[in-house]
DNA sequence: AAACGGCGTTAAGATTGTGTTAAGATGAAA
DNA sequence: TTTCATCTTAACACAATCTTAACGCCGTTT
């Protein structure tokens, strides 16, 4: 039997203890993140299959989490925030948010909302071709469900940072990104690394999705600029 | 364009012509059903998108809607219900509803969540690369999204300055633009460099974009003043 | 005819940007 | 604790690009 794994992504430690003992209790798997910046790192490696996400987080604004984590996967974000105004709930569920629940909410009703997203995943998971959550390429594909890259059918073991490097320039497949760009798209805004970094990670993920990693077929470099995945 | 159905289940006249027009703004098909049995009978027939659904109808129970419709389908459906009890809320959760609003609600925060369902149903994301973000004249073009310019539809590399200067002329095809324009638009101020650095530039540009750059076609210099690019 | 000014072309440093490697640092799991 | 995978940082070689200077050509002027 399989334990659904959640991301609970909240400062306040009065709610994060009720929604842990909750949870286990309803013998699910999960993992806590009490910062934005924490959040997206965990939201990859963790491999959640729901994340609940509270918007008043202290370093970072949280629709602009889900904008980054909708860029290179689509599980289900439940929000749950002390904003109550109709503005503040489009904002978020258009930004890609599945759900939106306002505090102070009932423990029930947060777990029926996660059964429906469980519901959702599982089943998106089953018949994968109903859902575009499949990206091909050339013989380059990846499967954003399942958090992994494929190249000729076979999976690529590719490292958390890795992965969201490729999905951010797969979602802007044919655009070139800017350096800066691909640096806030991956590593967060607060905490956005240098230059020579992304360096030494394009030159690794190359290494491994390109057959000849000195004449790249997929990632173009654009000098100055930044990069470019090609449409093949 | 694809305009998305929904199909609204709902006795209460007020509502529904307030949801009426509201999809009509939003450019949406619709189709309304006043009974739990109509419903039934045209959840089949009209193949909804997304399903929003009273629970008070008069003629059946609304959780048994969701269970017959469960039964052959997994259309997104939006619960509207007077009732905001913790235990109405799951049953319809659980028995397999995606949304769950009370009355009064906000129609924005409706139409939020519509968008929500809808954005899940559909199978396939807009392509990009119908947008107008390309330049022709003749044989050359650039696409400005790719940072690429093309010769007969062949890739020409260019340095980022020649790119620059490329782009330039192509945005004031027919104009003459003066050394000085050129010099502080490519470089930003017109100390960075000086007019016969433009001329070398210019020569090398030619060279990959003419077909005979002692006879040019696209870029025509006017003696004294500076360049052109001649619309084809 | 000779001189001049504006332009195109070429080539040689100088400069910047990039790919690559490897050695610590970090953090999670056993 | 140890072990393992991953991330960060630094350093260096190499490639691409920019700048600068020199030279030849053409048309016009003196």
């Amino acid at each position: 039997m399989y334990k659904p794994k959640i991301l609970v992504v909240e400062d306040d430690p009065a709610i994060t203890n009720l929604i842990r003992t909750t949870l286990e209790a309803q013998d699910y798997q999960y993992h806590t993140a009490k910062s934005g910046s924490a959040a997206l790192m965990d939201a990859v490696s963790y491999n959640a299959d729901v994340i609940i996400l509270d918007l008043g987080l202290p370093d970072m604004d949280g629709v602009d989490i889900i904008r980054k984590v909708r860029g290179w996967s689509n599980v289900p974000i439940i929000v749950v925030s002390a904003r109550s105004e109709d503005r503040d709930k489009v904002e978020a569920l258009d930004a890609g948010a599945d759900d939106y629940l306002t505090k102070p909410f009932s423990i029930d009703e947060l777990l029926a909302r996660l059964r429906v997203a469980l519901r959702r995943s599982r089943t998106e998971e089953t018949d994968m071709h109903s859902s575009g959550s499949i990206y091909t390429n050339g013989a380059l594909s990846i499967d954003y469900a399942a958090g992994c890259a494929y190249l000729d059918g076979t999976e690529v073991h590719l490292t958390p940072i890795e992965y969201k490097l490729l999905c951010v320039l797969a979602r802007n497949t044919g655009k070139v990104l800017t350096h800066n760009y691909i640096l806030k798209e991956v590593w967060g805004s607060a905490l956005a690394s240098d230059t020579p970094s992304l360096r030494v990670f394009m030159a690794t993920l190359r290494k491994k999705i390109e057959k000849d990693p000195s004449n790249p077929q997929y990632i173009q470099t654009h000098i100055g600029v930044g990069y470019r995945m090609i449409r093949k």
